[in-house]
RNA sequence: GUGGCCGUAGCUCAGUUGGUAGAGCCCCGGAUUGUGAUUCCGGUUGUCGCGGGUUCAAGUCCCGUCGGUCGCC
């Protein structure tokens, strides 16, 4: 399922191979955000472009719209939405911490009001697990509950039990159900909590690694934290965590975040960020983000990086400025397009690197020249 | 010729009983971390058509004038 294959001597980042039924993924690898079926702006043939491995759907937003009746009788969510590699399921357990003014947490599970229509739902730990065996995805989240920060003790000692209790329930149903992705047997991943207190994660990723699943996450990172604290979260985690199993750093992170995280154990990432940012005329080079908008590239004839995909590099900067500033949808696409490129050529070449024993040096200089070109 | 309406930021306009000028867009810059994101935040810009009068004080009131617009002869 999980192979490792080869660890880096300084640090503890690793490289490995992942099988889920639709396909292996190389890892450390970063999985593009597709919450409602897509991968906003782009075509699945563009994700193939650039050899995205796996990406990911939500299953808040996916059942409430199409819903569980729509995506199972087409086939389950890789005919539904045409991708047939990898996908992973978030179990919409992050919706109720984003979405929180419209909900209630009880024992039982989640009641909240749709956001579309303000009809009364309840997710649970068994439905969030029912809706995505229907779906059918690689790999299905179990419904956690993602606490604020910051977080008192005692809220978020309940909250991490809470979690451990909602786990189990989740292990019971899949066990009961025994889901398939329509392919094979579907995986699934428990997620640690425990927020900013180191003895709460430990104890959180413990009680998961008992009852035995096929990854582990670490999840209440992302949610508004100082980088420093995220890192804390990661590295209280991560030593109670087995290292024959994969380890996902949930919605993070920055370029610069995912090479120390890496570096910290961690093999998989999600982030809106390279496409969100994308959306809003930003893309990622080797010298720090660039605001493709700004007036210095009115007449610049160059292609947005030296490194460009052929997709991204036949248009001017100059031609992508003047089409995000006419609101054009190409804009949007292309850079949608590039930062997801980017994000997973440097996922490539932390593999190399790591295979070659040479992570560190590679981390460094990476770093380095990422962050003299974000104090410029 | 005559009557009404209108002249305020680059554009479209708001400005209460007179109290020293605002909004949206544009433009310039920034944010964005398990997507409720065509989102959010910040910044620049004015002979208030012109001249005169009343007043402690006029974009607001009065007179004149110029320009635009609509109607009438």
């Amino acid at each position: 399922m999980f192979e490792l294959l080869a660890n880096d001597p300084d640090t503890r980042a690793r490289c490995g191979k992942l099988t889920t039924p639709h396909g292996v993924i190389e890892t450390p690898i970063f999985m593009p955000v597709g919450t409602q079926g897509s991968v906003k702006t782009l075509h699945p043939e563009d994700l193939q472009a650039f050899d995205a491995q796996i990406i990911l759907g939500n299953t808040y937003h996916l059942w409430l719209r199409p819903g569980t009746d729509v995506i199972g009788s087409l086939g389950g969510l890789h005919a539904f939405t045409s991708w047939d590699g990898p996908m992973l399921t978030d179990s919409g357990g992050f919706q109720v911490w984003s979405l929180s003014n419209l909900n209630k947490i009880t024992e039982e599970g989640v009641s909240f009001k749709s956001h579309l229509d303000g009809s009364a739902m309840m997710l649970s730990p068994e439905k969030s697990m029912e809706i995505q065996g229907i779906f059918g995805s690689d790999i299905a989240m179990l419904f956690d509950e993602c606490p604020p920060y910051p977080c008192e003790r005692k809220y978020a000692e309940d909250s991490t039990a809470l979690t451990t209790r909602w786990a189990k329930r989740c292990k019971d149903w899949v066990e009961k159900n025994k889901p398939t992705s329509g392919r094979g047997r579907q995986l699934h991943f428990g997620i640690v909590q425990g927020s900013s207190y180191a003895d709460l994660r430990e104890q959180s990723a413990r009680e998961l690694v008992d009852l035995d699943f096929d990854g582990y996450a670490i999840g209440g990172v992302s949610v508004g934290e100082p980088e420093q604290e995220m890192f804390a979260a990661i590295q209280n985690a991560e030593p109670f965590l087995p290292p024959h199993k994969p380890r996902y750093a949930m919605g993070l992170g920055t370029p610069t975040q995912l090479l120390e995280m890496i570096g910290q154990g961690v093999d998989m990432f999600d982030c809106v960020h390279p496409t969100r940012c994308a959306r809003h005329g930003q893309a990622f080079t080797l010298d720090g983000p660039i605001h493709i908008k700004n007036k210095q590239f009115e007449f610049d004839a160059s292609p947005l990086t030296p490194e460009s995909h052929p997709h991204v590099a036949r248009f001017s900067r100059a031609f992508l400025r003047h089409s995000f500033r006419a609101g054009e949808i190409i804009a949007q696409r292309v850079l949608s397009f590039h930062n997801l490129h980017f994000y997973l050529q440097l996922m490539e070449n932390t593999r190399a690197a790591i295979r070659e024993g040479r992570f560190n040096e590679f981390k460094a200089e990476f770093t380095a020249r990422y962050q003299a070109g974000l104090k410029k």
